[in-house]
DNA sequence: GTCTATACTTCGATAGAC
DNA sequence: GTCTATCGAAGTATAGAC
């Protein structure tokens, strides 16, 4: 059911399928999502540009799918990482993995300016979002933090923005007094862990 | 001096220029850097395409003068402000506001993939971040907060990093936990400015 | 300073042979 | 499932008339 356009669309358990995937998520960490474009994701996956419009019936459809399948892989992931360890100190080393952020970043970009991408970033970002509040106000609340001292959603916005503004300036080259910062912030996270 | 290329290019002072600079800056807060594309600048402004590049020899020039025009103009605002007022609350009012949020991370996005406009936007932030820095370093101090206790630069990151997030999150419609996050910030530094 | 005209490239997307 | 072939649209950029 739900056939808008009559072409033939490739099986999604497809090798090549996936070659494709793996090709436009690298160019778009590489080089921003402008660089993602049928004929240089094939490029990159040694495969012909026709082949992305066989398995995807639009860029927008491989925009999303490259996104879905690094969320759904990644959510479980993230998940099961918190409920072994529900530090603070793992919470923000998960935060703060500098992929991850550029990952997001460059989706965020793409989201503001098309608009069918939009809803399905907004989507796993609350999900995302509601996952590490948990998190976050377990871990506050498990060592004596009120929510009048800290409530837990500025720490993990604080924390959030954080690690994606130091990915981002990294990226192109601003990298002044991250160090120093990452060091006092880790140095807060470890102390709030061991002791109230 | 330095003319590698022998096309004409139009005066500086120009008010033709003035409005195309106007439409990709407002095209771009919009719709996004991918959107500021000769034709569509143009169209924007009312003008032929061929227009832009008289006044620019390259689409990277465009984005250039854009960027720098307005850094230059609001980086004098922005000291005179703080000379004015170096509360920290003013610092965060000026740093919170959400055009220039969004404006600072479309060009990061820009830059993540447009090595000629990566050293410019390099060059500016650095400058903002020396300006921002001195005043966060003299509101802390004058209020006896010690550099142990919170570093300057940590507090601008954080400052930085969350209204980023803010206003990029914003943009797509996630906005969970924004008014309570700003509410807690705003009183925090409000405490910090009115006694330490 | 602005126009017409145009060269060249890359893009998304589709049809149909194999 | 992958190929050749191809369309039309949009992009950057330039030359030269007015």
């Amino acid at each position: 059911m739900a056939a808008a356009s009559s072409r033939r669309i490739g099986a999604k358990d497809s090798k090549t399928r996936a070659l494709l995937l793996d090709a436009a998520e690298a160019l778009m960490l590489e080089e921003g999502y402008a660089a993602v474009t049928s004929r240089r994701v094939a490029a990159r996956a040694d495969l012909k540009p026709q082949l992305v419009h066989y398995y995807f019936r639009t860029m927008d459809d491989l925009f999303i799918e490259v996104f879905r399948r690094r969320a759904e892989q990644d959510l479980p992931r993230f998940e099961q990482a918190i409920a072994e360890d529900g530090s603070l100190r793992n919470l923000w080393r998960l935060n703060a993995d500098p992929r991850g952020a550029r990952f997001t970043i460059e989706f965020m970009a793409l989201a503001n300016h098309r608009k069918a991408i939009r809803a399905e970033i907004a989507r796993y970002a609350e999900r995302f979002r509601a996952a590490q509040l948990d998190a976050v106000t377990a871990a506050l609340a498990a060592r004596g933090v009120t929510e009048e001292r800290l409530p837990p959603i500025a720490a993990l916005l604080l924390m959030t923005g954080l690690s994606q503004l130091i990915a981002l300036e990294g990226a192109i080259g601003v990298t002044d007094g991250h160090e120093d910062t990452l060091a006092y912030v880790e140095r807060a996270i470890c102390d709030l862990d061991d002791g109230a």
